[in-house]
DNA sequence: ATTGGACAAATAATCGATTATTGGTGCTAT
DNA sequence: ATAGCACCAATAATCGATTATTTGTCCAAT
């Protein structure tokens, strides 16, 4: 299915800013560049439009959405309103092979350095992606998949902000809050890791708007 | 745009029921009886499918999806997770208007007859529609779009499965639950409209599986 | 100078037809 | 009888071309 495909070109490149918000996303270029139709590329874009990556203006076409400050501001907050609950159910009932999987993650994320100078301001996509992993693997012992598909959306959502917003180093604090995180679920201790994430992800707001200054990333 | 249409045709038909779970969607027919071509349908048809109102599989069409039991309980949990935070953070930032509005849309719930024999066993479509509007209502002083776009999703899939599971009265309780929440809700008491709220939720759960006896709806 | 309107180019939306894949039907060889 | 294969009808997926809409530009009238 060549949508498939298409689609998940269109999803990269929105994601790694090969077209920055606002711009238009025209069928005909991408058809001719994809080398397939345009029904093709319609259905790609409807998709990504579906997962929040792009506007539908009727009549005048696709575009990435050029968030304000306000809706990053509301993304954060979701995140911070829902994760934590999350990962308390997450901590209350995962197994050990959850355990070892959260251990797992944040070993790699660990070990994945962050920043890459030849991409120039942008974190390596491999760090992005252990992060990803990590936080959805701290998540996914609650066991329900209609809780980490709203994880995903947010953070989908999340990672677009971070990447037109402050496009800061990790931090050395991020990654003591990883570390935190990871002890304090491994140690079942719902109530830390409830609030270390919280505040892990107050910071993310922070960072992703005017005071990012001083704040952390997530 | 006719793919709108097509959409908002395709959403209504499976939502009431005109297709089982399981049912194909094929494009052919659908595209004959609405009057349009493949390419319409087909948009439509992805976006059905990105609400999760229908699975697609490769090379072999889209169908309306037949949820597990199991599928069902985690729509119901995830509710249950979510909405109460929300609940809470919507008490506690509601304005007047707000309150305003959640005092019409449950006057507006509480004069709608549930129950139409003409229809059959379901439920008349207004009381469905007032009663989304009321839950939704009641989450909408917390002031986030994404938190209330994440309320959408989860009870769109959650009126599918109410459709196809028991086909019950509301009941007195549930009217009773309602006209409590509302009353919780203005009083700003978070706490007895967060644990209402969640009792609210666990009853659907069971309404919508196996021991819908004793259960009260949503 | 500015407003308004006719044109024209760009691009969005739609269509009708073509190609590819699937799943069944029935024949044949063991 | 049945395993396997060739065929075929149904339908999914794709394409190339057509139609409709928007947007910009140029000119005329005030």
């Amino acid at each position: 299915m060549l949508s498939e495909q298409v689609y998940a070109h269109l999803r990269d490149a929105i994601m790694r800013g090969v077209y920055a918000p606002g711009d238009a996303l025209k069928p005909q270029d991408i058809a001719k560049e994809q080398g397939v139709s345009l029904a093709v590329v319609r259905e790609a874009l409807v998709r990504v439009v579906g997962e929040g990556l792009a506007d539908r203006l009727p009549n005048r076409g696709f575009a990435v959405p050029a968030f304000s400050d306000r809706r990053w501001q509301e993304i954060a907050e979701a995140r911070r309103t829902i994760e934590p609950v999350v990962l308390r159910m997450s901590i209350e009932r995962g197994d050990v092979d959850w355990e070892a999987r959260v251990r797992a993650a944040h070993h790699r994320l660990a070990r994945t350095p962050a920043f890459v100078r030849e991409e120039g301001e942008h974190y390596s996509s491999a760090w992005s992606e252990a992060h990803r992993v990590f936080h959805r693997t701290l998540l996914e012992g609650c066991g329900n998949p209609v809780l980490l598909e709203t994880f995903d959306r947010m953070w989908t959502a999340s990672e677009l902000a971070r990447r037109w917003a402050a496009q800061r180093d990790p931090g050395r604090d991020a990654i003591g809050e990883h570390r935190r995180l990871e002890e304090a679920a491994l140690a079942r201790d719902a109530d830390t890791a409830a609030q270390v994430l919280a505040r892990h992800l107050t910071q993310t707001a922070a960072a992703l708007t005017g005071d990012a200054r001083q704040a952390d990333e997530p």
